[in-house]
DNA sequence: ACGCTCGCATCAGGTGGGAAACGG
DNA sequence: CCGTTTCCCACCTGATGCGAGCGT
């Protein structure tokens, strides 16, 4: 589908090359300490991506987080495979700058104009490509064409991992991703078709190597990889209002070696091991047939997350990884060896979120900065058996636990699209009210709005992720009564009368977690701090090492030898979701 | 009799581990 | 030789089909 365009590529214009340059690591800018707000950019060009240059602080100098391989170079990498879907807009983050929190200033959260050109480390040097029709296309704010914003709906998982370099196994038959992408879109023109699809690009031009428990460059990427890098959503092409009516989810995606594969009608994007990538967002608007309007403007938005980059393996390297992956991802439930403590003995050392700690309590958004919120059901955890729903490759509108302990929040969050009503930009605002019909249905009734007037065109997608629909992230993955029913009642996780206030007052021992993907106060953070190195108990050390035993990688390895670090960073980064606590959904937008 | 709900069994498919095979 | 890839395994999840039970 995507051709080649020309590598050369956008930025252009002043204010292009301005975005481009507050790009900055995902985990450094999701960092308070580090300066710079998370901030992504549009992918450089179709086929660059730049990785983000340091400036304010190296990551080995000051960033806690600087393990992560971020090349320090701002390398530009070229594929061989351009997309012709170049890097069209610019992405910002609109998340806070650290400290932001009034939910007051939280209106202008949707606001362009807070996420360009203000970035004090304009980190990047000026892009000379020719610039393309895309990104100098001019987009209005409302209406057709307007500008589309999208969150990723579990961020927080895709952060746990990112912090350790994803990895994503390829094997010759596909294996899904995981965490998986999921995005949830806002301002798209409610009557126009558009395509939703993702394309995985290449990040950077190395070949990488884990060595000495690090991820270290090894020579030139291969850049003549060929096979299909694209996947298109099932459900496109499809209306906008559909797209924005819940989480778009690629829970199908499967990454493969094999070139072989055929890849036009493939679910399966080709990718090479050892290389690290990139998923992208396209969202093209298309006429009604699915056709694209070649002639016209090109209407396509791109959107790329930089914690959603992994490295492409046929076999886990980093054991911190493999651990996450099992104790995240439900298939691998059979490896948790550790499951019972997992669940009932150290629940903040646990990487799974309880059942209860449903998107919504990690997310309690202040103000209105996540107005838009209300309109994901990603914030409600799916208590109800899912097998009955089975219509939707997305996922499937659940109906939200909030079944009780947390009426209060929906009732709130109503009233964050109310203010953004008010006080919204024109295109947010009138996008809202537009869904309003939605929003009224599912806050009235607790119950999902997912019935579709559009017809699905495949089935039960995620429910094999039931949790995950919204789980917008981790919190997905375990609301199933496996779970459940390990936990006892006096755990800290067990559900709270409300989020903001249960989890001051929860134990130490729930800290963590809790701060890790809610909070927003700093001084949790130190008191995150400084009850760290006790959260290191023995139930879990033992039950870590009863896990290392059955890792081919030894236990001596960089998980060890990490932990320090990997503590500072868990922590700091925790301050880092903090602070945007919103930051649980990532927000971007074109600019 | 009919329709609906629920529980159980079965099956397809997904998971990481580990050993063997492959290849530079 | 060593790093990478492939294959098979046991385990798990979720979808589906079937029948029993219940209410109308």
């Amino acid at each position: 589908m995507l051709g080649g365009e020309g590598e050369s590529s956008t930025f252009s214009s002043p204010k292009d090359t301005a975005d481009e340059r507050r790009k900055s690591p995902a985990v450094e800018g999701d960092d308070p300490t580090c300066g710079s707000r998370y901030t992504e950019h549009g992918m450089g060009t179709d086929r660059y991506y730049i990785p983000p240059t340091v400036t304010k602080q190296s990551p080995e100098a000051g960033n806690p987080c600087s393990f992560i391989p971020y090349s320090p170079t701002g390398t530009v990498y070229t594929t061989s495979s351009a997309s012709r879907y170049p890097t069209s807009l610019h992405l910002g983050s609109v998340l806070p700058p650290a400290g932001f929190s009034s939910s007051a200033a939280g209106r202008s959260h949707f606001s362009p104009a807070y996420q360009l050109g203000q970035s004090p480390g304009c980190i990047y040097p000026p892009y000379t490509g020719s610039g393309s029709a895309i990104s100098a296309m001019p987009l209005p704010t409302a209406g057709p064409g307007m500008r589309a914003q999208v969150y990723l709906c579990n961020r927080p998982l895709w952060l746990k991992f990112h912090r350790h370099q994803t990895e994503m196994i390829i094997t010759k038959q596909g294996r899904r991703m995981f965490p998986f992408l999921s995005f949830n879109i806002a301002g798209l023109n409610l009557t126009a078709h558009y395509n939703v699809f993702v394309e995985v690009v290449l990040a950077d031009p190395n070949h990488w190597r884990f060595q000495g428990g690090k991820w270290v460059t090894c020579g030139k990427a291969d850049n003549n990889m060929q096979g299909n890098k694209m996947y298109i959503h099932p459900e496109s092409p499809n209306t906008g209002a559909h797209w924005m009516r819940q989480e778009i989810s690629f829970g199908k995606l499967k990454l493969t070696n094999n070139k072989g594969t055929n890849t036009s009608s493939s679910q399966m994007i080709v990718l090479q091991s050892l290389h690290k990538y990139q998923p992208r967002l396209h969202i093209v608007e298309v006429s009604e047939d699915g056709v694209e309007d070649i002639g016209g403007d090109v209407k396509t938005q791109t959107f790329s997350f930089p914690e959603t980059q992994f490295i492409a393996v046929t076999a886990y390297q980093n054991t911190d990884i493999t651990q996450l992956k099992i104790d995240h991802n439900p298939f691998a439930k059979g490896f948790r060896d550790n499951y019972d403590s997992m669940y009932t003995a150290t629940e903040h050392d646990r990487l799974t979120p309880s059942p209860t700690d449903s998107p919504r309590s990690q997310q309690i958004v202040p103000g209105a900065r996540y107005a838009m919120q209300p309109l994901f059901q990603d914030q409600f955890v799916n208590n109800l058996p899912q097998n009955r729903f089975h219509n939707s490759e997305r996922a499937v509108p659940q109906t939200n636990s909030l079944i009780s302990p947390q009426t209060d929040d929906l009732a709130s969050q109503r009233w964050f699209v109310a203010s953004m009503q008010q006080a919204g930009s024109a295109g947010v605002a009138a996008n809202k009210l537009e869904l309003t019909p939605y929003e009224g249905e599912y806050s009235s009734t607790l119950l999902p709005y997912g019935i579709k007037s559009l017809s699905m065109q495949t089935s039960h997608a995620l429910s094999y992720y039931p949790d995950c629909p919204f789980t917008t992230m981790s919190a997905g993955w375990g609301s199933r009564a496996t779970y459940q029913r390990k936990v006892t009642p006096s755990l800290p996780w067990s559900p709270r009368p409300s989020p903001t206030t249960g989890f001051l007052e929860d134990s130490d021992k729930d800290k963590p977690q809790m701060e890790e993907e809610l909070s927003g106060s700093v001084g949790l953070v130190s008191a995150w701090t400084e009850t760290q190195p006790s959260a290191l108990t023995l139930e879990k050390a033992e039950s870590y090492s009863v896990a290392c035993k059955r890792r081919r990688l030894s236990l001596s390895g960089p998980s060890t030898e990490n932990s320090p670090t990997d503590i500072k960073c868990e922590d700091l980064t925790s301050a880092a979701t903090n602070n945007s606590m919103a930051s649980y959904y990532s927000f971007y937008t074109n600019p």
